[in-house]
RNA sequence: AGCCCGGUGGUGUAAUGGCAGCACAACGGAUUUUGAUUCCGUUAGUCUGGGUUCAAAUCCCGGCCGGGCUUCCA
C-alpha cells in the first residue's frame, strides 16, 4: 500500500535545462513552425522497453508536455523479420505506465504508400537507382572508412530501366537479395552512410500490420525521417550513434522538399552493473538466465516494475542524470537511491523476519497475547497506526544476534537489553543450542512497564529489534535480488570471453519461509511496503492469499554492514 | 587509419567571457523507538600545451584521451 501523492522534486519550479530544451526553447521563441513543437518516441517493435529508453521518453513526452506541444507515439516496423505484436502491446503498456499519453500512435509501415511514391520521384530526379550486385560486391564496393568506395556497374542505369525495376520489385518479380534500391549520393564521401546508402531491400517475409502486400522494405534511414516529416515532427529526438546518418536525414527531406523536421542527438543511458542493448537482453531471456524479459533483475521496465519501482522514481532519476552528449555510465546507486527517495515518503512501514530465530519471553504469560499499536509511517501521522500482536514466543532476524558481539555490534547479545519495535524492552538471559552448537532459540525476559518501546526510568537501548510474534505470523516467499552482474562493466571481457561470464550467480536469493506479520496477509501485486530495517518490497504478480510473494526492490542504506565489512 | 562527436571532483551534471555550484558516492558529526529517514559539516574538479582577452571551463589552434560510423539492423 503507497500513498498517492504528488513528489514536490517533479514540480516545474525545479525543471532543470538541457542543450535540447535550450534548443526548443530558442525555436519557441523565434516562432519556427510557428512556435509549435512535435516530438515523437519511436521505437522498433523489436523487443521490452528499458530504463535507457525511459530517459527518450522522458525528454520526448517531456518536453511536448513543456512547450504546450504534441509527441506521438511511432513504432519504426520496417524490418518484419524481427518485429512482433507481442512487442507493440508491452511498449504502449510500459509508456502509459511510465505516466506518458500519447498524441498518435503511428507506425512507419502506415507510410510504405506514401514512401513508395516518394522513392519513384527520386528515381525519376535520377537521385536513386536499383542495383543489382550481390550483398557481399555492393559491401565490397563500399570501400572502408580509410579508402573511398567505388561507384556501381548500375550506377547509372536509366530512369526507365530504374523505373522498371523498381516496380517489378515491389510486385515480387523477384526473389530476395536480387536488387535494392540505393540513393545516388557519393560513393567517395567521409561520411559512409553517404555512399548510395540502400533505400529498400526485397524481403518476401510477411509484416505484422501490412501483411503480404509488400515485399520490399524501407530501411531506416529511408524511413524514419520520412515519417518525421510525415507526422511534422519539429525537433527528431535520437541517440548519439544516429549522428553521422544526420547528413543523410538532411539529404532526403532535401531533395524531397517536404516538411523540414530537425534531427537532434543525446547521449543513451549507460548503467554500472547492467546490460542495455536488445541483443544483449533478448540473450538473456532466450538463454533462459533470467526468467523472461520482466525478471524483476532486468533492466526492462517490465522488470523494474515487477521488482518494485515506481514511474515517479524513474522520472526523477532521468531528471537527476539530465541530457548532454557525453558518453558516460551512471552509477546504479543513483537509480536505487531515486526509489528510495520516493518510497521512503509513500510506503507504508510493516515488519518481517527473513531468517528467522525464535525467542521465549520467560516471563511472559503462557498462553496470553496483545496487540500493540505500530506507526505505518515515522514520520507521517496521516498513515495512520496497526495492529500488531504480540505474545510469548516470536521471531527475531537471526542477524540481530551475536553471541560473541564485536565492540561495535548495538544489537542482542547474552545479557544485553533491547527494544523489540513498538513493544517491549527485552533482555537475552540464555543462548540454546543445538547438538552441532548452532544457536535453536533465545530465552528472554522483558520489562512490562516498557510497553510500547519507553522506559518510565529513564533508561536506554542501543538498538531496535524488528519482530513478528510465531503464533499469528503468515508465512511468504521473500526473493531477494542483487546485481544482475558482478562486475561494473559486464561488456568489458577478455578476448574470446563473453558478457554472460560476468552475470552473478547469486542476483536471486530466494527465502521460502520468511514470517511475516499479519497485516501483510491482505496485499495485491504491486503493492509496496518498507520492512523495517531490511529495505522496499512489492507484492509479485505471483503471489496468492495462500502463499504471498515479495519482491526485494531495495535495500535500505545499511551502515552496519559497512561499520561491518570494514572490521 | 578517414569522417563525426565529446572531455568540469570517484560518478552524473550546472555555470554559455566575470565568485566553479548541485546530486550520488565517500568520510565526520547531531537527532532518532528502523545502524533507515532528517539535519550539519569535510575531502575532492575545469584532459594537456599554446593563443585571443582586463578577465577563459566557456572563444581559436595543436596534442592526448574517450565514444560513434565501415548491417540488404534500428
Amino acid at each position: 500500500m503507497s500513498k498517492e501523492n504528488s513528489n514536490a522534486a517533479e514540480d516545474a519550479s525545479s525543471k532543470p535545462v538541457d542543450f535540447i530544451r535550450e534548443i526548443v526553447a530558442r525555436d519557441v521563441a523565434e516562432g519556427t513552425h510557428g512556435g509549435r513543437v512535435q516530438t515523437r518516441f519511436p521505437p522498433e517493435p523489436n523487443g521490452y522497453l528499458h530504463i535507457g529508453h525511459a530517459k527518450s521518453i522522458c525528454l520526448n513526452f517531456g518536453i511536448a508536455q513543456e512547450f504546450g506541444g504534441k509527441c506521438n507515439l511511432r513504432f519504426d516496423d520496417t524490418n518484419p523479420s524481427k518485429e512482433e505484436t507481442e512487442y507493440v502491446d508491452s511498449i504502449k503498456d510500459d509508456v502509459r505506465w511510465l505516466g506518458f499519453e500519447w498524441d498518435q500512435e503511428c507506425y512507419a509501415s502506415d507510410y510504405f504508400e506514401q514512401l513508395y511514391d516518394w522513392a519513384e520521384e527520386l528515381i525519376k530526379q535520377g537521385l536513386a537507382y536499383v542495383d543489382s550486385g550481390t550483398l557481399e560486391e555492393i559491401r565490397e564496393q563500399r570501400g572502408t572508412v580509410n579508402e573511398p568506395g567505388t561507384p556501381s556497374q548500375y550506377r547509372d542505369r536509366s530512369v526507365e530501366e530504374n523505373l522498371d525495376l523498381f516496380r517489378r520489385m515491389k510486385a515480387g518479380e523477384f526473389p530476395n537479395g536480387a536488387h535494392v534500391l540505393r540513393a545516388k549520393i557519393d560513393m567517395a564521401a567521409g561520411n559512409m552512410s553517404l555512399r548510395d546508402p540502400i533505400m529498400y531491400r526485397i524481403m518476401h517475409t510477411p509484416h505484422h500490420r501490412t501483411g503480404d502486400k509488400w515485399c520490399i522494405y524501407p530501411m531506416y534511414d529511408w524511413a524514419h525521417g520520412q515519417s518525421d516529416s510525415i507526422e511534422e515532427v519539429t525537433h527528431s529526438i535520437c541517440t548519439l550513434e544516429f549522428e553521422i546518418h544526420r547528413p543523410l536525414y538532411d539529404w532526403y527531406i532535401a531533395q524531397l522538399r517536404i516538411f523540414p523536421s530537425r534531427q537532434y542527438e543525446f547521449a543513451r543511458l549507460n548503467l554500472t552493473y547492467t546490460v542495455m542493448s536488445k541483443r544483449r537482453l533478448l540473450e538473456l531471456v532466450q538463454g533462459k538466465h533470467v526468467a523472461g524479459w520482466d525478471d524483476p533483475r532486468m533492466p526492462t521496465l517490465a522488470g523494474i516494475r515487477r521488482r518494485g519501482y515506481t514511474p515517479e522514481a524513474i522520472r526523477n532519476f532521468c531528471r537527476t542524470i539530465g541530457v548532454t552528449k557525453y558518453s558516460g555510465t551512471t552509477d546504479l546507486s543513483v537509480l536505487e537511491n531515486a526509489l528510495r527517495d520516493d518510497l521512503n515518503t509513500r510506503a507504508e512501514r510493516r515488519m518481517a523476519v527473513l531468517d528467522p530465530l525464535k525467542v521465549v519471553i520467560t516471563n511472559y504469560p503462557e498462553g496470553e497475547s496483545e496487540e500493540l499499536d505500530a506507526a505505518n509511517h515515522p514520520a507521517d501521522e496521516s498513515f495512520g497506526t496497526r495492529k500488531v500482536p504480540f505474545g510469548r514466543e516470536l521471531y527475531i532476524e537471526r542477524e540481530d544476534f551475536m553471541e560473541d558481539p564485536p565492540k561495535k555490534f548495538f544489537r542482542l547479545g547474552p545479557g544485553r537489553e533491547v527494544r523489540l519495535r513498538y513493544a517491549y524492552f527485552v533482555r537475552c538471559n540464555e543462548v540454546i543450542k543445538d547438538a552441532d552448537g548452532n544457536v535453536t532459540e533465545l530465552h528472554c525476559t522483558y520489562d512490562p512497564e516498557t510497553k510500547g518501546g519507553n522506559a518510565p526510568d529513564g533508561r536506554k537501548v542501543k538498538a531496535t529489534l524488528h519482530w513478528v510474534p510465531v503464533e499469528q505470523s503468515i508465512e511468504a516467499e521473500v526473493r531477494l535480488y542483487d546485481h544482475l552482474f558482478r562486475v561494473e562493466n559486464p561488456s568489458d571481457v577478455p578476448e574470446g570471453g563473453d558478457f554472460k561470464d560476468n552475470l552473478n550467480p547469486e542476483s536471486l536469493q530466494i527465502i521460502d519461509n520468511a514470517k511475516l506479520e499479519p497485516t501483510l496477509g491482505n496485499v495485491n501485486p504491486g503493492d509496496k511496503f518498507q520492512f523495517e530495517r531490511l529495505g522496499y518490497f512489492c507484492v509479485d504478480k505471483t503471489s496468492t492469499a495462500e502463499k504471498p510473494v515479495f519482491n526485494r526492490a531495495v535495500t535500505l542504506k545499511d551502515t552496519w554492514q559497512k561499520v561491518k565489512s570494514k572490521g
